[in-house]
DNA sequence: TCATTCTGCTGACACGATTCAGCATGTGGT
DNA sequence: ACCACATGCTGAATCGTGTCAGCAGAATGA
């Protein structure tokens, strides 16, 4: 632990014979808008090897207000199942362009996200992502108003900023050209939902809907219910019961497949053989289904790293950026 | 975006009528220490509160060389579908001591993770929350040897730092005790793995073994799989093809018993009225099943934060703190 | 020859806090 | 009247960097 302190600039300068100054203008890529001697740069450069010195961070942070640092406020995104991986690619990228991920998860409440939007202000982020798990619109918390901000999976209407969501109607439309490309014309959709301000279902519906309507069709019905296992398997066995039929099922999610899957299980039905499914989320659940679901990716990884690509990036302009969602074909629909 | 330069110090004090020194030693609790009188105390907090002041951290860790932050530091955390919650744990625990989190993945990369080591050396993280994805024994990366660090889901064996682990040999023995509670004797496991350094399988597996011997039983066999769904469907598929049953079976992982649940189903053996399951990791995914899967809880959240805790106390002493993992009943064991 | 420009470098201040050493002033004892 | 001590505060150094303004000497032009 007693390892001796490391080398300062001050320590690089004596030993190599020039000044603080000087040595500064070499390490910061100013040498030749200084003129310093291509001599003095090399034996600079040497010392700076030799000594192995790291700049200070702190404080360069201090001199120059930034921290390359960028804060990443959110409800829930690591406790989540799928999202997390927004938060790698955020900090992916985020290495990419030698900044750092701070972390700060609020769990909805409201005062807690005050506090950590005011923390990172005081710890002075160059950045704050804003991200929801769900895709929704939203009113932008009046602390990020005077920082710079870039939105994820969420949209203010009201607010000019950049924003990074899934293109959740092109996502719809595949969705449903996936079903009809294997010549499956009557479409059930499990699952819109009636929470207030989520975009992505009727994003998705919109999506089918126009695909659909490119051949003169509409969806053949709706089952409303919840966004979860649970409700995917009561929702789908009160529509069976009820004498619910389909060539084609578009689950608004893959747990609630999940659910749909354990429902048509019961009621005898086999997949794909006699009903089609079609979901979206693209999560590693999908996979784990027998048959493996079809499912429409939600690019996760990529909307973390445009967040904040489009932070650090200061010529970006604002405005939304659709992130297109890739179909991940199991074999969840007939002749796929 | 043109906000005034917020208050520093030297505002504080000019506007309170005292040095810096006094309203430095104020805000940091040093007013009794330093006989400041109560009245000035007073009129200094006023102030601080009239012009919103808030300490310039980056200033202070200059000065202090602390950065109230900590580094964590894994192959893959934030990506991964539970021990995302560790990340979480992590993040909470900083809070509280009013730290924050900066995060590196390595994805398993050597190179990277030493990269990333250094990166957090460089910003002056006060610690190094090390964590590994699976439980495991490992070598402490060079680079943290000179840094406070704590293991998180790992251990080195040839070195005194302090360590957090989940007890999974206890979780091994209330996996067993759960079946022998529903008068379960013939008991198989599945998975037992060969991945050279894990050490939740032999844990879990001497915890079983434990239990069963405590009632002069022992495991009645042992089904040798990857922890994946597609390889717990496969080997259950082929043991079960072979002949083999059971009263219970214990899956080293919800997933593989998820891959059971789906080979049992095709089978037609019903759970638990055919047969008991029970499994580790206590993950989402265990509820999602039908019936619920009972499961043997990794406390990740808890995990993050006793990491973290243990880290930013500075009394505490090395070695190696078990969790316990709780017993998540589900409806998977007969008379359950 | 002298003014001007270019070359190559440096001194000094600033960023905003922490903290050591010390300086007036009052108070009590002898 | 003098010393000792407690009280209540402050000056100045320091952390390690960035950067403006400027300085000496050599080269150039008229």
């Amino acid at each position: 632990m007693t390892r001796r302190r490391s080398a300062t600039l001050q320590d690089v300068a004596s030993s190599a014979g020039v000044s603080r100054t000087t040595a500064s203008y070499i390490l910061n890529g100013r040498a030749d808008e200084m003129r310093i001697a291509p001599s003095t740069v090399e034996r600079v450069r040497a010392v700076v090897a030799k000594l192995d010195y790291r700049p200070n961070r702190t404080a360069r942070s201090l001199r120059t207000r930034r921290t390359a640092t960028v804060g990443l406020i959110s409800d829930q995104i690591a406790g989540q199942q799928y999202g997390s991986s927004m938060l790698t690619g955020a900090s992916v990228a985020a290495r990419e362009l030698q900044h750092v991920v701070v972390m700060g998860e609020s769990g909805g409440d409201p005062e807690l996200e005050r506090l950590l939007i005011e923390e990172m202000r005081e710890r002075d982020v160059d950045g704050v992502v804003y991200a929801t798990r769900t895709a929704q619109t939203i009113r932008l918390p009046e602390g990020l108003r005077a920082m710079r901000a870039v939105l994820l999976n969420c949209e203010d209407p009201d607010v000019r900023l950049p924003s990074v969501v899934p293109d959740d109607e092109s996502g719809g439309r595949a969705a449903a050209a996936t079903l009809l490309a294997a010549g499956i014309e009557d479409v059930w959709v499990m699952g819109e939902d009636p929470v207030p301000h989520a975009t992505a279902g009727p994003r998705r519906m919109a999506g089918i809907r126009a695909e659909l309507g490119t051949r003169g069709l509409d969806i053949a019905g709706v089952v409303p219910c919840d966004w979860s296992v649970t409700e995917g398997f009561a929702a789908t066995s009160r529509w069976l019961a009820g004498g619910g039929r389909a060539g084609g099922l578009i689950c608004m999610n893959d747990r609630l497949a999940m659910g749909a899957y354990q429902a048509l299980a019961e009621a005898g039905l086999r997949i794909p053989e006699d009903i089609s499914v079609v979901s979206f989320d693209g999560s590693a659940l999908a996979s784990w289904l027998r048959p493996v679901l079809t499912s429409v990716e939600l690019p996760f990884h990529d909307l973390g790293a445009l967040a904040v690509r489009r932070l650090l990036d200061l010529e970006d302009a604002d405005g939304t950026v659709l992130l297109p969602m890739a179909v991940r074909v199991g074999g969840s629909v007939r002749g796929g």
